[in-house]
DNA sequence: GACTCAATTGTGGTCATCCGCAGTGTGGAA
DNA sequence: TTCCACACTGCGGATGACCACAATTGAGTC
């Protein structure tokens, strides 16, 4: 199981040190990579936690790897840090979804408590979506009639008028509406739009916002 | 009505009027004002459009006024201007919820785009809380009563459980519910679930759920 | 060929929902 | 006092939802 962990990528061996010295006092578990590449290389998916990112690095730099990061579906808050970021780099960087951007020299408080809403942030939203991935998962087990049927059953038909479209009996209706509801682990079509409800909304927004 | 207007705010006359002419220019409506407190003064909560807000002016700066509205509620995305913004203001403008942070010298087509995606959002915005509004609206329409028997219909309860914990019987929760269908719209529990869905927060709620 | 799974259908019955009809009682507004 | 909105109730019937029991067909697997 993947702790939820602080990343530190920096070439800098003194500052990736300094920075592993003060989680560790903060009780943050944090872990260390010399470069983005080897980050890259080593990231998964389903890792919790934040991503410390410094900009400035030999090969790629923090913000070429932020965007190969994004690109590949990474959800991790990602918090920049740079000694010399012009203001256009910090609001493109925050507008791509970055969740701060320091400039060198911060506190040490100011680090550690972004890194700490940083993970909260994750968490937050990994338990959102853990619940949306089981629904998900609940569906897939549906066979594609029951998942037909189910979509007529949201759309508020009778049973009478499903069997009609699809050209099928009542009765056959009815048996699919109940291993739908079995699947899903609901007991009627009321829990059942609700259970879906959150999840079948369009678009996902591209730039957001709340703090 | 209130059409979108893109607001300009900043004491710089010449500044105004270029902006304006750049803005009449492209086909987007603009509208001027010469401080923060004009601005403030004259907002209404119903605008829509978006806010070109200078930072720095003589009386309350840019940065002050984007609180204030903050506090007021305001929704209308936010565009900064500065000439010598540094990074710090950057990042804690754009944490707050502004929609950009541009940095003068800019390119004319650069804020044009801006302001045309910042409006284009604010339509988005505007349409979806139209919908959340009218629903509410038709909520506000059921009486006491009539509300508490729909939450414990979309609880999922038969219409005896709901006679049994209100202590009615089920004839009158039958006429409760048919009235709240009437007045929300719908004819069916399910559809009366994913109309209420996407927004809503327990009441009344006597004993919780299962499943 | 035996086996599993998805899809299909019927019978008959129970329970829930929806509705029209016909009322009662209460508290506030005209 | 009259009118009205709201809450409440009973009866009986039509319709829909759900379920146990019992089967058939075709596709794909072992």
């Amino acid at each position: 199981m993947s702790t939820p962990l602080a990343h530190i990528v920096d070439d800098d061996e003194a500052i990736r040190d300094a920075l592993t010295w003060l989680f560790r006092t903060r009780e943050v578990a944090s872990a260390e990579w010399s470069s983005a590449e080897e980050f890259l290389a080593a990231w998964q998916p389903e890792w919790r936690g934040c991503i410390v990112l410094d900009i400035r690095m030999r090969e790629m730099s923090g913000l070429e790897c932020f965007d190969v990061l994004q690109e590949q579906g990474n959800t991790l808050p990602v918090i920049f840090l740079t000694g010399h970021g012009d203001v256009p780099m910090a609001v493109s960087a925050l507008k791509k979804g970055a969740f701060d951007f320091l400039e060198k020299p911060f506190e040490d408080n100011a680090l550690v408590d972004v890194v700490i809403r940083a993970l909260a942030k994750d968490a937050k939203r990994q338990a959102s979506q853990a619940s949306q991935a089981s629904v998900a998962n609940h569906l897939a087990l549906l066979t594609p009639r029951e998942q037909e049927v189910m979509n007529l059953v949201l759309a508020g038909k009778f049973n009478k008028v499903i069997a009609d479209e699809l050209s099928i009996s009542m009765r056959t209706v009815e048996v699919h509406r109940a291993r739908v509801f079995e699947k899903m682990g609901v007991r009627s079509a009321v829990e059942l739009a609700q259970l879906l409800a959150p999840s079948r909304d369009k678009g996902s927004g591209s730039d957001s916002g709340e703090h």
